[in-house]
DNA sequence: GCAATTTGACCTTT
DNA sequence: AAAGGTCAAATTGC
């Protein structure tokens, strides 16, 4: 963690100005356009990608281009591959837990579609959970080498509630647009008061770290920026949908996003341990 | 016929 | 050792 601080620290001033930049939106409430907000973030999110990338360049994870494991696994005869090197770690990445509570209204039973294209590619029964948890992981895995994955898992309770935990950065360029451009908002709504509540789900998001060194010591940085979930595009498929960015290793640094909003809180926390540095 | 999903085995982490 | 996560053959849908 020496060769790129210059680097990161100049991303991270970057962020800060952008946060800054959002805060005082926020603070005039009308101020920036829905799609100036947009920007922000996007840009915010990519400036940290990139500290999430510099600090943890030095240990990627070697996997997920062309594996050369042994031939057949799923079903083939036993054959066993130690490989440590390959998900060595997995402890380091940051993880959200995203809820999402969908509508109770009929018709509300589609996915919501984040921007993002998933795949699935496993699905497990877990003990305490009622409902089995799905995995997807973004489908440009193989044309552009996006790592970001999810998993979604039902609500026992609600059984209109998902958890939706990312993991990952999304490296790739998000290019299932829905019809309707939803990058170039109609100036529609004067209010920002509720407009989130135009769509037919609620999302809450609540993250918390794992217990990786046990050392959430500093307090994280928080700040608020409104909850603005995309606008749902109701595609076909069976697939919930969800998306945002995270990062990928040990970075050392943690952060929480809070946004009193008015009829929904929507709370991001999201952590990393420290490089191990081994 | 191709691509996405399903599903059970295999592997990692706790 | 058990639970969770991933892989890939088989299956299904477009």
């Amino acid at each position: 963690m020496e060769m790129g601080s210059n680097l990161v620290l100049d991303e991270l001033a970057r962020g800060r100005e952008l946060v800054t930049k959002l805060r005082a939106d926020i603070e005039l409430t009308t101020s920036f356009s829905v799609n100036a907000r947009r920007a922000v973030v996007e840009d915010l999110l990519s400036s940290l990608e990139k500290c999430i990338s510099m600090v943890t360049e030095s240990s990627p994870r070697p996997q997920l281009t062309e594996s050369p494991r042994s031939e057949g696994r799923g079903r083939g005869p036993g054959v066993v591959r130690k490989d440590s090197e390959m998900c060595k770690k997995r402890r380091t990445q940051a993880k959200w837990t995203r809820k999402v509570r969908l509508g109770t209204g009929p018709g509300v039973d589609g996915p919501v579609d984040d921007g993002y294209k998933w795949r699935k590619y496993g699905q497990k029964d877990i003990l305490e959970a009622k409902y089995p948890r799905g995995y997807f992981r973004c489908s440009h895995l193989k044309t552009q080498g996006c790592l970001a994955t999810k998993q979604v898992q039902r609500s026992e309770d609600n059984p209109s509630a998902v958890d939706v935990t990312y993991r990952g950065a999304h490296t790739c360029r998000r290019e299932s647009a829905p019809p309707q451009a939803p990058d170039d908002a109609p100036p529609q709504h004067q209010n920002s008061r509720d407009d989130s509540l135009l769509l037919s789900f609620q999302t809450g998001l609540n993250v918390k770290t794992e217990g990786l060194e046990e050392e959430d010591s500093s307090p994280p940085l928080s700040f608020s920026f409104p909850s603005k979930p995309e606008v749902p595009t109701f595609s076909p498929s069976s697939t919930l949908d969800g998306c945002f960015v995270g990062g990928g290793g040990g970075g050392g640094w943690s952060g929480a996003f809070v946004s009193p909003a008015t009829s929904e809180t929507t709370n991001y926390y999201f952590s990393m341990s420290p490089a191990p540095n081994e």
